[in-house]
RNA sequence: GGUUUCGUGGCCGAGUGGUUAGGCAGCGGUCUGCAAAACCGUGUACAGCGGUUCGAAUCCGCUCGAAACCUCCA
C-alpha cells in the first residue's frame, strides 16, 4: 500500500499504524441502529465516519467487507434484566408485530442512508436472523466456564473472566471500582455478582420476542449479536471494529470477553469510536429525548430548526470535524456548512471549464499530497476540506487570471477534487438533479431569458424587472452573472 | 462518588513546543442599470493561576467550568 494510515485505537489510546491481518483484505465492523424509532441526527455520525473508512480503505486499494448490523432483538428497555425487550414493547403499544416494526423502521433507515449518501455496507446482518450462531456461542462460553445457569437464563462470570483476563482493557475501568460503584438494582437475584451480564435471558410470559434455546425459552443478551455476527462473518479476530463512544463500555467491553471467552484468542486489533453529537453542549439521545431526526432535518419541520438541511448539508457538516471530537448542532452551523458546501461544489463545477494555459504558477502536487495527508492521519476529513478550500481559491484564481495553470497540472487537479469531494467524502450537487433538467421548462425559461436578454440590451429596465419579479413570484430564482443570466429554483 | 475526555477569535471547528488551519458571519474592495449572487482581501484567539523551557495555545501542577461512561443509548 502506497498510502500508510494511521488511527486512533481506542485499545492503546493513541495513534498506531494500520497494519490489516491479510491485506489487502480489511474486517470492518460496525454497530448499527437498533431499529424501533426513525434514525437522528445522531446515528448519522457513525454511518457517516465509517462510511468515510469504507470509502477510502477502498480508494486506496484495499478490499473491504464492511458489516454493519441491524439490531432488532434484546436491548432491554428498563434497569437490568426485567425489563421487555424494546421491540417487543413498542409492539404491543401499537398492536403491530414485531418484525412489522423492524421492517418499518429499517426501510426507513436505509432511506435516510440513501439520501446521506452512504453506501450500502457488504453484509447487514440481523440480530434476528442469528439466533442459532448466538446461542452457540453462548454454549461455547459455558463449555469455557466463564458462564452459567440460572433458572433458565445464562450469565457471564464477569468476575472469573476478569481473574484471568483483563475486564477493562478497552474502557480503562477496573472491576473492582465497578463493583463498588454499582446501583443495587432490582431482579438481580439471579446474578453472582452485580457486573455480570446475562447472554441468554429467560422470556417472561408475556415477552413476545423469544426463540427455543437448550435453557429456556427466551432471548439473546444484549452484547452477544456483534460477538456472534462479528465472528461469523470476519473470522473470531478482525481488524477494525466501530460505533459510538457510548459502546465503549458495557457494550464493546462486554463483546471482548464473550469473544476471548469462548475462542481464546483476541478478537479485534484496531477499535475505533466516533464522538457524540451535542445539542445546547448535551449528548443527543434517544434517553434524553432532545433528539431531531433526520427526516426533520430534511424537512426543516422541527421546532427548534430555523430551515429545512439538505441531507448532504448534514454530511458536510458531520464531515466538517474529525470523528473523534464532538460535535455540537446549531443552525449557525449548519447554515455556514450549507454556505460552504455550495462555495466548494460551485468551484468544483468551475473546475470543469477552466482553460489551461503554458505553466502552472500554483502547486497542485503539493495540494493533492496534502489531501492524502490529512485521510492517512486518522481520517481528519476537517484538515482535508480545509486543503480543498485552498484548491477553490486556487480554481477562483485561474479564472480571474490571477494565476494560471498548465494542462497536466489541471487534470490533477479535477481528479484530485473529484477523487476527494465525490468519492472519498461522498458530496454530491443535489440540486442538479432535482431542477431544471427538464427540457420543456429548460426550453421555457431559455426562451424567457432571451427576451429578458434583449429587453436589457435595449435598456428596458422595467421590462426586464418585471420578468424577473414575476419569475421570483413563481420561486424561480435569476441572477445576472459575468456569462449571462442564470436561473434556479429557489430552497 | 469513580473512570475518561474536553475548555481555541462573534459562531462552528483543526492544530498540539518556535512559521497563515479552514468554513460561516463581520469589515474593506471588484463586478454590476438595479437586485441578488459571485470573487478577492482582511482577524495574532487558544478558561484562570503558577511552573518547566531560550521559547507554550501546545508539557507539568492547581483552580474553575463542561461533557461522556458507570443503566438502554450512535
Amino acid at each position: 500500500m502506497e498510502n500508510q494510515i494511521s488511527l486512533y485505537n481506542t485499545l492503546t489510546r493513541r495513534k498506531e499504524l494500520f497494519e490489516p491481518m491479510s491485506p489487502p483484505h480489511v474486517g470492518l465492523y460496525v454497530c448499527g441502529p437498533t431499529v424501533y424509532g426513525d434514525a437522528h441526527l445522531g446515528h448519522a455520525r457513525p454511518a457517516i465516519t465509517f462510511d468515510l473508512v469504507f470509502r477510502y480503505l477502498n480508494h486506496v486499494g484495499y478490499k473491504v467487507r464492511y458489516v454493519r448490523n441491524i439490531t432488532d432483538v434484546g436491548h432491554l428497555e428498563n434497569d437490568a434484566d426485567v425489563g421487555e425487550d424494546k421491540v417487543a414493547k413498542k409492539a404491543r403499544l401499537e398492536q403491530l408485530e414485531p418484525m412489522e416494526i423492524v421492517q418499518y423502521f429499517t426501510n426507513r433507515y436505509h432511506h435516510d442512508m440513501e439520501m446521506l449518501n452512504v453506501l450500502p455496507p457488504s453484509i447487514e446482518p440481523h440480530a434476528s436472523g442469528h439466533i442459532i450462531e448466538q446461542i452457540d456461542l453462548v454454549k461455547k462460553i459455558l463449555d469455557s466456564g466463564y458462564a452459567y445457569e440460572e433458572n433458565g437464563s445464562v450469565y457471564f462470570d464477569v468476575v472469573k473472566y476478569n481473574r484471568e483476563h483483563n475486564y477493562g482493557k478497552l474502557s480503562g475501568r477496573s472491576i473492582e471500582e465497578t463493583l463498588e460503584n454499582t446501583r443495587d438494582l432490582a431482579g438481580q437475584e439471579e446474578k453472582h455478582n452485580q457486573v455480570d451480564f446475562a447472554i441468554w435471558k429467560k422470556a417472561s410470559p408475556e415477552h413476545i420476542m423469544r426463540w427455543p434455546s437448550p435453557w429456556s425459552s427466551g432471548f439473546p443478551g444484549w452484547h452477544l449479536e456483534c460477538t456472534a455476527m462479528g465472528c461469523k462473518y470476519l473470522g473470531d479476530t478482525f481488524d477494525i471494529h466501530g460505533g459510538g463512544m457510548d459502546l465503549i463500555f458495557p457494550h464493546h467491553e462486554s463483546e471482548i470477553a464473550q469473544a476471548v471467552a469462548a475462542n481464546g484468542r483476541d478478537h479485534v486489533r484496531y477499535w475505533m469510536h466516533n464522538n457524540m453529537i451535542t445539542i445546547n453542549g448535551q449528548k443527543m439521545g434517544k434517553s434524553l429525548n432532545n433528539f431531531i431526526t433526520l427526516g426533520e432535518f430534511f424537512s426543516g419541520k422541527q421546532a427548534s430548526l430555523e430551515q429545512a438541511y439538505s441531507p448532504i448539508t448534514i454530511r458536510f457538516f458531520i464531515l466538517q470535524a474529525q470523528y473523534r471530537s464532538t460535535l455540537d448542532f446549531s443552525n449557525e452551523a449548519l447554515k455556514a456548512a450549507e454556505k460552504g458546501l455550495k462555495r466548494l461544489l460551485a468551484a468544483a463545477e468551475t473546475l470543469r471549464s477552466l482553460a489551461p494555459s503554458a505553466n502552472s504558477t500554483l502547486d497542485v502536487a503539493g495540494l493533492r499530497q496534502k489531501c492524502y495527508d490529512a485521510m492517512n492521519d486518522d481520517f481528519n476529513s476537517p484538515i482535508l476540506m480545509a486543503h480543498l478550500f485552498d484548491g477553490v481559491r486556487m480554481i477562483n484564481s485561474v479564472k480571474d487570471g490571477k494565476e494560471t495553470i498548465s494542462a497536466t497540472d489541471l487534470d490533477l487537479l479535477r481528479k484530485t477534487f473529484t477523487v476527494f469531494i465525490f468519492d472519498i467524502l461522498g458530496l454530491k450537487d443535489e440540486g442538479k438533479s432535482s431542477a431544471g433538467n427538464d427540457e420543456l421548462v429548460e426550453g421555457l425559461m431559455q426562451t424567457i431569458l432571451d427576451i429578458r436578454k434583449e429587453a436589457k440590451l435595449k435598456k428596458d429596465w422595467p421590462t426586464a424587472d418585471k420578468i424577473r419579479e414575476h419569475l421570483t413570484s413563481l420561486n424561480i430564482e435569476v441572477k445576472d452573472t459575468k456569462e449571462g443570466a442564470v436561473w434556479g429554483m429557489k430552497e
